[in-house]
DNA sequence: AATAATTTTTAGTTAAGCCTAAAAAATTAA
DNA sequence: TTAATTTTTTAGGCTTAACTAAAAATTATT
């Protein structure tokens, strides 16, 4: 008995904190930077130094002056519950609301920070328990744990397979509004036909349609799975 | 031309000031004092003092030190967006997520700050451009204007009289749950049986059934129309 | 009208979350 | 392995929105 009954309130400030360190962490094994942060936050350094031990101060990140953080079990499982928040609500607005892919990072910045997990719930239920949001990245389960979907990169894929569009790397909107203007979308049958040395772009047929070229920079972006 | 192409940024803290200031101005025609305030806002008069001086600076309410407060134009505008806000997230949540309606006023006190007209106007559509509340509210309408309902209070109807349940003019949470104890709720019909001079509760008969009392802070906080 | 009680304001603090500039540590290069 | 560069931290400040305690203004009472 004892120990976590209530869960201790986080501000607004340290739930983003919280859901970069656990952006910049995913994947790696390695601690994170505090100039990574720093960018990500849009502070200075400086003002990351002080949260870093304020957040340490509450156990919810393993900090070392000088050695980068690394969040904690605890911090992670509520850094997953943000991250969840706002996929839910990203899927949402798109699926409810009518907004665009690329309309609704923003939104989301700011509905992740309601707090109620009977309204999440519910919401889940609304949307029938989605199991991705609408640039195909995975919802974490209301116990925490993050689907690990393994897709590929499309920058990675050999010249002559084919594979389906399943997710982006990036959400910022002129990405997205390029690869809608490209015809690309979630579900897109992409095959890769050649790949030119000179500067690494690709030229793919979508859905079957002639080859066009695809620019290293959006293929290293977009996530594929390869057909059957 | 000039003048208010952009609206200035509003904080949380403000945005509640204003909220309050105008929820504490329906109806009467009078200043607001900075202790009516502060118990609202659950600060001390002192903090009330602070925030109306810097929100007549921003031009968003009429302050005179002891003369008391009232919203300026500009500030009734930002003020009726929030209550807007407020009560078609709070019909979201009743009619599409399933909360009941003594569940709701937090959560909407929270989704009340999301910035996002485009939100707005699609949640309004997607509601199907509900007029009231689940609390028999009006919703004021996009353009800033609040519809007159002219309800009257349950406590101020004749014996003998028979009414129908439009709303109610307090929404705590104690008070609903009471309300659907006795089996209570928007568009209940009422009849007044009798009103009993020594407590001045009322006998009241609803949907027919045999007559109930109700005491007098409760009808107070009823919101009823006359039958036909 | 003078005094008492209440309300409101002022003055001085505090905490959160940011900042700049300077110092210290770590890393890279010569 | 020392020097140069980069990264990170410390120190000191600022702003917002709160607080307490004391002073001032208003309102009520005798």
């Amino acid at each position: 008995m004892s120990s976590k009954q209530f869960k201790m309130a986080t501000s607004f400030a340290e739930e983003n904190y919280l859901k970069i360190i656990y952006r910049l962490s995913e994947g790696h094994n390695e601690d994170v930077s505090t100039n990574a942060v720093a960018e990500l936050t849009q502070t200075k350094a400086a003002s990351v130094t002080d949260m870093l031990r304020k957040l340490a101060d509450k156990g919810w990140v393993n900090y070392q002056k000088y050695q980068g953080v690394r969040l904690s079990p605890e911090g992670e499982k509520i850094a997953l519950g943000i991250v969840r928040k706002h996929r839910l609500w990203e899927v949402f607005l798109v699926e409810k609301m009518g907004f665009n892919w690329d309309e609704v990072h923003e939104i989301a910045e700011q509905l992740e920070h309601i707090e109620s997990d009977t309204l999440i719930d519910k919401l889940d239920a609304f949307l029938e328990f989605p199991k991705t949001d609408p640039h195909g990245d995975p919802i974490p389960s209301k116990s925490g744990v993050m689907p690990e979907l393994g897709y590929l990169h499309l920058a990675d894929i050999r010249v002559g397979k084919s594979c389906v569009l399943m997710g982006v790397a990036k959400d910022s909107a002129v990405f997205l509004q390029l690869l809608t203007k490209m015809n690309l979308s979630l579900g897109s049958g992409l095959s890769v036909q050649e790949i030119n040395e000179f500067d690494r772009s690709i030229a793919v047929s979508i859905d079957g349609k002639p080859a066009v070229f695809i620019s290293h920079e959006v293929a290293k972006n977009i996530l594929v799975k390869l057909a059957q």
